[in-house]
DNA sequence: AGCACCATGTAAGTGGTTACATGATTCC
DNA sequence: GGAATCATGTAACCACTTACATGGTGCT
């Protein structure tokens, strides 16, 4: 009866409602485009949920616009939305399990031929390489958005920055366990 | 049909059989102990996992020792349970959908006070702090561990050296978000 | 005409946690 | 004797993904 888990999703679509109405489909795009990076829903969460969001008056319909070629359902977040989203936003986040595959084949990698783990560990330095381009690729078209309200800016730019320091600190890190594997072969 | 989901919970199992045979009870606690900073597992993942991987071959029940006081139901892992274990280990890891609900907030935080961001990011610290303290207090006794194989040594001592420099990056954004922040509010 | 994509939704299934039930054992 | 913990298990529930269904629109 205590403890229940408790889904987050509510409160990204309500975050993204906040800045402008959006459609189911807006909403999966823009999550994907801008946090997909350490978020990610689906369009079998967005709809329910969009639909239990009018229910509860955290959200409205609005019209959908017959002129326009393509007809879509927007939505728009209403002042009880807003409250809800800050009230979330102002607690503290509850701890998560997070599960990393990769460490747990390398914590096991003695089980296996070395060979495995190098080659996940290469993998992987690609994977993070190609990340790390695309978030300084991100940040250098910031200072353009100095337009916005800076405090818009400087949020945008802390998450973007966590990508940054993140796909560097792994990349440093498997660097250093392929120099470990290969120094223990020897 | 195709790229169904697919549980890892199995190959973290057989990965502890593989060092030696243990209980239920024995696994969740091993789990915990050793790499609950990346994985974890409940008792309801487990023992029906158990059921499963003897049913399936890779493990068997031992007997139970009658002598000893607690009685514990101890499997073993099977030739046929270390070979699965090794094809899962050489097998690339499959892309998981990450989700961080700090960032979250953060990436939300120009809708809310500035200084709910400041807290939860104060409380990340310490958090991080604590752990990264973990990771070197456990670190420090691995040199006393080098008369274990080394290949064990250099997967174990990559693990937690991936957990030190994590959080340390950690306590490097959230020190680089904080000053941001206070920057952007004067 | 035909394909790619826009757009909304739902049903089924999966992986997982939580809460509960049960009983033994150890320690004070 | 009683509390804490050892130990195994299961039923219910939850969050989520995947696959599918359906139809419209834009482009070549």
């Amino acid at each position: 009866m205590t403890n229940r888990r408790k889904s987050r999703t509510k409160f990204a679509i309500l975050g993204f409602l906040a800045s402008k109405p959006r459609s189911g489909y807006d909403l999966k795009k823009a999550i994907e485009k801008s946090i997909g990076f350490f978020w990610s829903e689906s369009y079998g969460q967005i709809y329910p949920i969009l639909s239990q969001l009018v229910k509860e008056g955290h959200a409205i319909k609005l019209p959908i616009d017959e002129t326009s070629g393509r007809k879509r359902q927007q939505y728009a977040i209403t002042d009880t939305g807003i409250e809800e989203l800050k009230d979330w936003i102002e607690k503290a986040a509850e701890p998560q399990t997070y599960r990393n595959e990769l460490l747990l084949k390398i914590f096991f990698g003695h089980q296996a031929d070395p060979d495995a783990s190098r080659k996940h560990l290469e993998e992987f330095k690609t994977q993070q390489k190609e990340l790390n381009e695309t978030f300084k690729g991100f940040q250098s078209t910031l200072p353009d958005m100095k337009d916005q309200p800076l405090n818009h800016y400087v949020y945008l730019q802390a998450t973007i920055n966590y990508g940054i320091l993140m796909t560097e600190a792994s990349l440093k890190w498997a660097n250093d366990t392929l120099r470990m594997i290969n120094k223990a072969k020897s």
